[in-house]
DNA sequence: GATTAACAGTTAAACGATTAACAGCGGCTG
DNA sequence: CAGCCGCTGTTAATCGTTTAACTGTTAATC
């Protein structure tokens, strides 16, 4: 590891030019002559010159990087956010550093830290849940942030961009409905997340409109593995619905594996609506009718909002609520035909031995 | 965005000590009085203070960055690889810069420029295909370089994780064997990937010694949407092979794609072996039978040599292979019992019209 | 009790870029 | 032709840390 890195003095000497040339060369900001630069720009080459970006940054307190913190980074839903906004950073020369709190407020704070540690020139990030750190709050108004996902009502500080959850669930609960489904299971991961509370309230608002009740709702956490176990054990131990709505593609995940474990068909025997869509869900026989999130449309939104702030817009802090949709595919069983014949599943019913 | 933000003198002007206290007191380099601390972390919290990075990494030449590159943001198998890389950079106090080259080498000159600019302690990347960039090659004597799959041969220059694909398409091939498969078709991704040429000789190894001819190869790129249209396409205009065997996840997938829109039934008409082993291969109905790569313990080797690297070993670059395991599950049929009845499917056949 | 050693804190010089202020040099204009 | 402008380039101050060198104090050693 021995030749030292070459900085720009190196450049300016072998160019014989002045630094503030060099810089010039480097950064634009002011036009530099034709034959001039090609010196630079060839000196630079032949010591593999690379400009200093603490050293650049330090000066001139434009960073060039923007902070992402997602809570799971195993989640497909946050890498394919993450993906499209490395794109959009990159195309416009920003560089993104990642940070994952992987669902631990202590972790988040520390990797916030982190993050903030760069004098990123903004932020985008998922909460773990509701409560906003305070961290996030204090820096709010000197640094712009933009929130994504899991935000509770309106946030006060910075921009939100989400789905319309509500709507969400309350289409996936329209579809079932219309097909004839009345007793369905909500297959969420935390309550304690506000959006997937919004899903079931959406969800519920539908079903209680219609039949007087909601639907009965499982935790299954945020991990797939995790959930199929619970969701099995708990196919074993209770009624089988005629349908099961799944509100993140970790759950759409556990749902499966639960359903294949049990030996239990879709749609012949239970019916499933999951969420995202993601090319697994449609990559089967029976491929998935599900609550499609508007991945790219979001992480476009995100970074318009962060640019927009970044270039100094102090409007008041919004929030954007984007639209799902329902990718209607044929997971969903049709029971309006049979419905009057046999109005819904006897809703008691023995557990099913595991298989 | 008034406030401006606190430096060191605010911190040391606000605790009555130097600006040095204060470094000693974050950096931890000299042991600070605890009364002295608790007055200096007291000020940083008063003024919410964050070292600099920037102005750290440039006075101490420390970065405490690594760079990750990565072909596709898209891919589980490399966003699982920076999941974990993640995790391990930052147990060692370490961020990571993300930066995928889309698969474009254009991109990927430009993006490695620009994880370099940052001065980062060290390197992870996977190279697009067999030509590791120019630039790598010039830094890697004075920046610690670790390169992941992608990697052809022996790399002369860094350290090299790969799995043994040779061994990984074998094995595969000798399950196919085993089971009575004869006529196997490989949904490679591209062949200018060197793992995915090892994976087929490997392969075709297998076959060649059992019935001195290897398998026919189809190339379905990179994505899956388009994978499965080709797929498709050939399983239109060519003979129907007993089994298939999918070199990467997201073959994996365009082959299950394919298969499902010309309601092809695995394992009854067909048989897969796929390739990596994630949540959504097992949630199904009949569970993929796979190629498991050992992402943990990828990321692991990974991480571990960048580490050494960064500490100083200056040993000869090595070049670690790891071992894949087959997950038997049950997307292969057996032939076995059948294949003397009815040696093999017939090999010439109309084409199946499509669906 | 003199000499060192160990410790804890301070001072001030870097680190490598950017950029405000300035300088030199035609060319135009009145 | 004086004065000014526009263009390109240079000089030198500066960004916020870290850290080598230093100072002063206390403890340990003979």
């Amino acid at each position: 590891m021995a030749p030292k890195r070459s900085t720009i003095k190196d450049v300016a000497k072998r160019a014989g030019v002045s630094t503030a040339t060099v810089s010039n060369v480097f950064s634009g900001s002011k036009p530099v002559n034709a034959e001039l630069r090609e010196r630079v720009e060839g000196a630079a080459r032949a010591l593999s010159y690379h400009v200093d970006r603490a050293a650049s940054q330090l000066r001139s307190g434009q960073t060039k990087v923007v902070g992402v913190l997602v809570p799971d980074l195993d989640d497909v839903f946050f890498t394919s956010l993450v993906s499209r906004l490395e794109v959009r950073a990159q195309e416009d020369g920003y560089d993104v550093i990642v940070a994952s709190s992987r669902d631990n407020p202590e972790l988040e704070r520390s990797r916030l830290r982190a993050l903030l540690g760069w004098r990123p020139s903004g932020l985008i990030a998922v909460p773990n849940n509701d409560e906003i750190p305070q961290i996030l709050a204090d820096e709010a108004h000197r640094l712009p942030i933009v929130l994504a996902d899991r935000v509770a009502g309106i946030s006060t500080f910075a921009d939100a961009v989400t789905i319309d959850n509500h709507e969400a669930g309350a289409m996936a609960a329209s579809h079932l409905v219309a097909l004839g489904h009345r007793d369905v299971v909500i297959a969420a991961s935390h309550l304690s997340f506000a959006p997937i509370r919004e899903r079931v309230r959406g969800a519920d608002s539908v079903l209680f409109g219609e039949f007087g009740e909601g639907a009965r709702v499982v935790e299954l956490g945020s991990n797939s593995d995790r959930g199929a176990d619970i969701f099995a054990d708990w196919l074993d131990r209770n009624a089988r619905p005629t349908a099961i709505l799944a509100l993140t593609n970790v759950t759409t995940l556990a749902v499966l594996s639960a359903l294949a474990a049990r030996r239990i068909d879709l749609p012949e025997q239970i019916s499933l609506i999951g969420f995202d869509d993601y090319a697994w869900m449609s990559a089967r026989k029976t491929a998935l009718t599900a609550v499609r999130q508007p991945v790219d449309a979001m992480a476009g939104m995100l970074w318009d909002r962060l640019k927009a702030r970044i270039g100094g817009d102090d409007s008041p802090p919004r929030r954007i609520e984007l639209n799902t949709s329902l990718q209607v595919r044929d997971s969903v069983r049709d029971l309006s035909m049979t419905a009057n014949a046999r109005p819904v599943l006897p809703r008691k019913h023995a557990p099913v031995p595991g298989e």
